[in-house]
DNA sequence: AGCGCACATGTCAGCGACTGTCATCACTAG
DNA sequence: CTAGTGATGACAGTCGCTGACATGTGCGCT
């Protein structure tokens, strides 16, 4: 018998998620998403650095996963394919289970401007992370930011055409495709 | 004899400005901007949006200037190309003599993540300004997507580079280099 | 001249995000 | 048994931002 109830961010986690997708992010209250988690305002902000947060819990794990990718690229490999091994294994962290749960995400996330800051920074130490890793590969400036935000743009073009309503394929599936426009757009 | 001093919005854009270069962003309370300015808080969000927008005052030129030279780039153009022609566009805006201006500007955004946010976003609606272009032009997408990311990132690398220490270039000189750099990354 | 309207600002009250500080109380190590 | 740790509650306070209403000046209309 503990003093509280276990898994008090999980359960602020679920608690804000539904209150965002119900009622609109902007229109929920923190001390809304406490109250229904059976916690206080001031325990939100334990665990959250802010009211955005929330829907960012866990991104770094993604983030790691890309780096962890594009650090396991054969040794000659050129900045391009760096990147498109860190996409690629960005494609464990989607499968077709997910989809909806990302669906919904996205469209809370989507409703709303301040959200949509947050993602932002969030692709861009995404971004900078890439390029932290393919200087430490040795290559060099601009190449690295160029190659890593060309990265970023296919994964989150491929991202988006993945929960677009419609014919369902696989992440992976996507991805390669993306890249193949990428390539076809300087070659054009 | 108007009642009030005229030129509230650019006293207003300075005084904030003063006080986020001396004392940071956010150090700086809205009420302390107003009182520097001769005005009142409410005065302050009559006309800025919030706090963080008096840095980005004006960014819809930028924007518009861009979308203008994507619209004026020949009818067979690719799409490389018309984004080219939308980054050419944008150098009429750094001439040398706004370097320091916005060196100092940029030192105070990258100070503070709330800022980087709004900048990114600022970029975000840029690149979906370009998009929107290129399809009126017929190109479809992702490429359009694809492209418009693609010719963003370029500004920003050399903007980047334009204001750094060092060497002082024409902004045209590096926006030049830094897409042959592009070029390279899906060559190679 | 007189009238009234538009408009930029002031005043005031209030909400909600976020923070600092201190108290509480189970659990744990010694 | 005692001291310490760690998650939580309670409370007060700051600041960004908004809505509602008042105010006074210049301008056009008659």
């Amino acid at each position: 018998m503990t003093r509280w109830e276990p898994g008090a961010q999980e359960r602020l986690n679920s608690a804000a998620m539904q209150l965002y997708a119900s009622k609109g992010f902007e229109e929920t209250t923190v001390a809304e998403i406490a109250e229904a988690a059976g916690l206080t305002e001031r325990t939100f902000f334990r665990h959250f650095a802010d009211k955005r947060e929330v829907l960012f819990a866990g991104s770094e794990l993604l983030e790691q996963q890309m780096v962890d990718g594009a650090k396991a690229a054969p040794e000659n490999a050129s900045p391009l394919e760096v990147v498109r091994a860190a996409v690629e294994a960005s494609a464990a962290y989607f499968p077709a289970d997910r989809r909806s749960y990302s669906r919904m995400r996205a469209e809370i996330i989507n409703a709303n401007p301040q959200l949509l800051e947050r993602e932002l920074r969030k692709m861009s130490t995404l971004s900078a992370a890439l390029t932290r890793a393919m200087n430490d590969r040795g290559i060099e400036e601009p190449a690295a930011t160029l190659a890593a935000q060309s990265g970023v743009t296919v994964f989150r073009v491929t991202f988006a055409a993945w929960i677009a309503p419609g014919r369902e394929r696989s992440f992976d599936d996507l991805q390669r495709e993306t890249f193949a426009e990428l390539g076809a757009l300087t070659a054009g």
